[in-house]
DNA sequence: GCGTTCACG
DNA sequence: ACGTACGTGAACGCC
């Protein structure tokens, strides 16, 4: 069956929803006297609701002034109730202008009410197949409940809402959603001037229509009713019952004059909208509208350039000279700078017009003996916008950098973790307002994707000098506020230091054994091919095991397993769900046993054989230093600090990478609880100092603490649990987290960290110190002063604050340790470099450092490299570090 | 292009 | 009452 995505229609009861937001917010107003909480409050919730539920439908419905059909049917409907306040019916027309700015449809009827227009728009779209959303701060409408028709209720205040469908209906009333009908009959309404049955309230009604069903059934057998009293009063006022179920039906069938699809969401009007909301004052509105329009996105700024031909440099040379720094970027065929040629490079001096050199007919030679001891002086500053690209290229031209001054990406990075885009484009918007040359205008997309070696050398040297332009123009500002910041020594210390490191890393590879993939291959793809067979006999018939959605459709469609969790999607079948199936079929340990291979294959196997240059047999992972939020450094094409070390099957890809040849070994540095050790420098937590000070197997420690028990009597479970709470505590703790890790229950979690925190009290005093701190400064840092905002930590909603509150914890522990490491690289390598050595540090994996070292250099190597390691930064524990050496990975760790 | 799953620290 | 562990990247299915 085609299971399409049903259709969804939103119907929101604009007259109940403002007087709701009139009554839950104060008088709020303008400053010309216009009253606007009504409004404001409204805005608020439809925006909340929208962000919640996202409808291809949907509409406001109002009340239409003048008599209704109940008034016509009963004198005194609504007869009490009090007039609205003048202050809100001013209310009513800004709304509906915002609504019409929005091109959100307004619907009202003669003779009927709003919940008549919810009610038969609902019919309409469940006629219809679709699924449907009823937003109101009234109950009546939970009549309307259904499998197909969710029900949303404003609880107290304007930000909560419950959310009802049938089945919710009958567990909070133990009566169905009609049912409510019949009982609004039997007890009335007061705030509606509704009668019904005197001396039958709620809990009678229910009662009754729980053992009747209906108000019909009820008075066809009204002998059978219990109590005297109810009785008679039911007899005396069965006109009033009948009438009152009536009048509190809300009308499916109102002769509406509309088709759903005129009910589409449109697209708002976005310079009529900024006009209202200025207008109105809704400063916290205006930033949910989207940034100003894409006609500004027209490139704003016109670039100077000059092409450099022949053998003319002096001008260039003598600015370099005078400024004793310039700007530099080179331009490579196309964005993956590892495999690709270079094309050229710019240059400018000061505020100078850039220059332009292109590197066809051999020029890049010219270039190499004009620039090469420029790029190499100690005292010229360099700076670029990702350099690492660019040291990249002049490794290739065999040119080693000196003193790298800036480059704006790494200073955006330490502003902002958080940003996605650091492209220079990205930033000249930010700090100029300038709008550069698009790239995607310059080349294109999709595949007839052109590359920079299709444009001409006027387009090139534009290109290129637009870019530094941006870099000069953006270099005040960002300076500025690193310095402001307090993140100078971090910025010139390690990050930009560390960009060298990086390239070099990435320009010399880590070499890997091809007949060693090959042939683990082999075996992996035998394990799968007789897997794969024994998954079809035990299924009954043949399937792509890979697709989630066909898995779930075998597993609990046709063998009947139980379901443990669903995705937004279907079933889960992640590994923790089949983990609970084991007992259930024989086929779970196959399917887990085949998932592990197919990744091991298709991701370690036969990715990396991709991406291995077969010239040199030799791997060059990209490490990236501006992705993670707490500092990390991440990797990718192919990601190697992910490579496969706790399954032994896994594990054994680890053989493949090996050093360069016979004359190299690999040592492996890591530090030993790093995070943990972190945890108690920066918490100053006595006892857990005093644990690094011995030395001590850290979860046993743990384990003696939580279980009351000496250490000499921690069983291996009690140690895997310690370990479990210690990686809880790093994380940022929870019952829940923990109780799922280790599959015990939420109490028995919380006596864990409960029993930890009273044991390291100062790790207490840790947690609840940095949330606060981060709440009242809006971010967090770490040793270094690398900050992260967290700005979840002020939201209203539970589960975003708490993810705030686990990264306020987390990140100065994860960000500190890669504080430290980096320090550590930039140490190791200048190191290795200052004593001519020909050992090389090739990969960093967070807590682990491989140094591809030369034979007669490893004691050398070894000696420095924890040294450094150990002694990157002075904290109150001692940092340890584990060594080991080997022909390859999996020997060496 | 997004969702699910799973590899690592 | 709420309902998740922190940080990443790649392969694959599916639309």
């Amino acid at each position: 069956m085609n299971k399409k995505q049903k259709e969804k229609l939103m119907v929101i009861d604009g007259n109940s929803l403002i007087h709701r937001a009139f009554y839950a917010l104060p008088l709020l107003s303008t400053k010309d006297g216009i009253y606007t909480n009504g409004v404001y409050g409204f805005l608020t919730m439809l925006y909340r609701i929208r962000e919640e539920y996202h409808t291809d439908y949907i509409c406001v419905a109002f009340d239409k002034k003048g008599p209704t059909f109940r008034h016509e049917t009963f004198d005194s409907y609504k007869a009490n109730r009090d007039s609205t306040p003048n202050e809100l019916v001013q209310q009513f027309p800004i709304i509906r202008e915002v609504l019409s700015a929005m091109d959100i449809a307004q619907l009202e009827l003669d003779g009927y009410e709003a919940d008549d227009i919810a009610g038969t728009l609902a019919q309409l779209g469940e006629d219809k197949g679709m699924e449907v959303i009823l937003v109101t701060g009234d109950r009546d409408y939970l009549q309307l409940a259904s499998d197909n028709t969710k029900v949303l209720i404003t609880k107290k205040g304007i930000t909560e809402l419950d959310e009802y469908d049938r089945e919710k209906v009958i567990e909070e009333y133990g009566i169905s959603p009609e049912q409510l009908i019949d009982l609004k009959g039997l007890m009335g309404d007061k705030s509606d001037n509704i009668p019904g049955v005197p001396g039958i309230g709620e809990k009678t009604g229910i009662k009754l229509l729980k053992q009747f069903g209906t108000m019909e059934n009820l008075y066809d057998n009204i002998d059978k009713v219990g109590g005297k009293k109810t009785r008679e009063s039911l007899i005396e006022h069965k006109n009033m019952a009948i009438l009152s179920k009536t009048l509190g039906k809300i009308i499916r069938n109102a002769p509406i004059n509309i088709t759903i699809e005129q009910l589409r969401a449109g697209k708002p009007d976005w310079d009529k909208l900024k006009e209202l909301y200025t207008s109105l004052e809704f400063n916290s509105l205006l930033s949910k509208l989207p940034e100003d329009e894409v006609e500004l996105e027209e490139p704003n700024y016109k670039t100077e350039y000059i092409i450099l031909e022949g053998n003319n440099f002096k001008a260039v040379i003598e600015a370099i000279k005078e400024e004793k720094a310039f700007y530099f970027k080179f331009l490579f065929e196309d964005d993956n700078y590892i495999k690709s040629p270079i094309l050229g490079i710019g240059i400018k001096v000061g505020d100078n017009t850039p220059y332009y050199i292109d590197f066809s007919q051999n020029r890049v030679d010219i270039f190499k003996d004009e620039f090469k001891k420029y790029f190499e002086s100690e005292d010229i500053k360099k700076y670029g916008h990702m350099v690492k690209m660019d040291i990249f290229a002049l490794l290739h031209l065999n040119i080693d950098i000196s003193n790298l001054a800036f480059d704006s990406v790494i200073g955006q990075y330490l502003l902002n973790p958080a940003q996605t885009d650091y492209s220079i484009n990205a930033l000249g918007k930010e700090y100029l307002n300038i709008y550069g040359i698009d790239k995607e205008s310059l080349l294109g997309k999709g595949k007839n994707k052109k590359s920079y070696k299709d444009l001409s050398i006027d387009t090139r040297a534009e290109y290129i000098a637009q870019s530094l332009d941006l870099i000069h123009g953006v270099r005040k500002p960002i300076m500025d506020k690193i310095e402001e910041y307090g993140m100078d020594k971090l910025y010139y210390e390690v990050e930009l230091p560390l960009v060298e490191v990086l390239a070099n890393m990435e320009y010399h590879g880590f070499t890997v054994d091809l007949d060693i993939l090959n042939s683990l291959g082999e075996e992996f793809q035998a394990q799968i091919d007789r897997l794969t067979e024994e998954i079809y006999f035990l299924a009954g018939r043949e399937f792509n095991i890979n697709s989630p959605k066909q898995l779930g459709e075998i597993l609990f469609d046709e063998l009947n397993l139980p379901v443990i969790k669903r995705t937004k999607t279907g079933y889960s079948t992640d590994a923790e769900v089949l983990d609970k199936l084991k007992g259930e079929h024989e086929i779970i340990e196959k399917i887990l046993k085949y998932r592990q291979m197919v990744k091991l294959k298709s991701t370690y196997i036969d990715g990396l054989i991709n991406v291995v240059d077969k010239e040199t047999n030799k791997i060059h992972s990209s490490f990236n230093q501006t992705v993670t939020n707490t500092g990390r450094i991440s990797s990718t094409d192919p990601n190697l600090q992910n490579i496969p070390i706790k399954t032994e099957e896994g594990r054994k890809i680890r053989k493949a990478f090996i050093a360069k040849n016979e004359d190299y070994i690999l040592v492996d540095a890591d530090y030993s609880q790093i995070e943990l050790r972190v945890l108690a420098h920066i918490s100053k937590d006595p006892k857990l100092i005093e644990a690094f000070h011995q030395d001590e197997d850290i979860h046993t420690k743990t384990a003696s603490e939580v279980f009351h028990i000496p250490k000499d009597q921690v069983t291996s479970l009690m140690r895997d649990r310690a370990k479990a709470v210690n990686f809880g505590i790093v994380y940022g703790i929870s019952d829940y987290g923990l109780s799922k890790d280790l599959n015990i229950s939420r109490k028995e979690a919380k006596e864990y960290i409960d029993n930890y925190l009273k044991n390291y009290k100062m790790v207490k005093k840790y947690m609840e110190d940095i949330i606060k701190m981060g709440k009242e400064k809006g971010y967090v840092e770490t040793l270094l002063n690398r900050r992260r905002y967290v700005p979840e930590l002020k939201s209203r909603n539970f589960n975003v604050r708490s993810f705030g509150e686990r990264i306020a914890m987390n990140t100065p522990i994860q960000g500190s340790a890669a504080d430290i490491i980096k320090v550590a690289m930039v140490k190791v390598f200048k190191e290795l470099n200052r004593r001519n050595l020909k050992s090389r540090l090739i990969l960093q994996v967070h807590d682990e450092l491989v140094i591809e070292a030369h034979k007669q250099e490893v004691e050398e190597v070894k000696t420095i490299v924890r040294d450094i390691m150990e002694n990157a930064i002075e904290l109150d524990i001692p940092l340890k570090v584990d060594l080991k050496t080997g022909v390859n990975w999996y020997e060496s760790m």
